[in-house]
DNA sequence: GGCGTCGTTCGATCGTTGTCGAACAAGGGT
DNA sequence: ACCCTTGTTCGACAACGATCGAACGACGCC
């Protein structure tokens, strides 16, 4: 099956911007922008995994990460570059960790 | 009534995006962002006034506008320092209107 | 006071989406 | 060959959110 991972171009702001819109999503792209390429698997964040897969499958067709097969697992890494060079400080913005007030 | 205009930095990240990533409320933060202050009925995007009202809520609640009492109208202004200072690049990421492919 | 304008709020509808369990598919190891 | 692990997909369900018309409230003006 092919991953669909749309160009950045061609996908609206908003659908971006709803990607990144959603608690488990963000942790998961925290985690991503940390500790690099990752397995579906290594992101358990209090959900099931048919939920931790659906969320994965937005950020893909969102379009900021990839996938790749490897063995018996899938590796996911985030698109840094492109999404630094199309919303410059979009991530940088959202990445960081702020203290909970 | 109180606006209720909250701290930005009591609002979550996940909620400020969120309140973005709608076509109509991203019309809006470009309207504000170009044309400074201006009236709620300045934006007609093809929404009825009651669904314009509730948009202008959620970005109000979202901590990315304020909102004043001018006569019969009320004046929306975007609170671009706050939200550059605490989400450096979002704003200028976002604005950008890039053309349709 | 009465009217028109501007905006908010209410209630309803309807699509979207986050969530789960269960079923399925693909690989690797023994 | 068998099984276990890893992910995806499928239906279902619940919650949320965008939208509207209508009712309401506040203000200025004549």
């Amino acid at each position: 099956m092919e991953p669909h991972e749309p160009d950045l171009t061609a996908v609206p702001v908003t659908s971006v911007l709803a990607a990144l819109a959603d608690d488990v999503r963000l942790q998961i792209v925290r985690a991503l922008a940390e500790g690099g390429e990752a397995a579906c698997g290594s992101f358990d964040f209090g959900v099931s995994k048919a939920t931790r897969s659906h969320h994965l499958k937005v950020l893909r067709e969102a379009g900021l990460t990839r996938t790749r097969a490897a063995g018996t697992s899938r590796l996911v890494r985030l698109r840094r570059d492109e999404v630094d060079e199309l919303y410059p400080g979009l991530l940088d913005a959202v990445l960081t960790q702020r203290p909970p007030a």
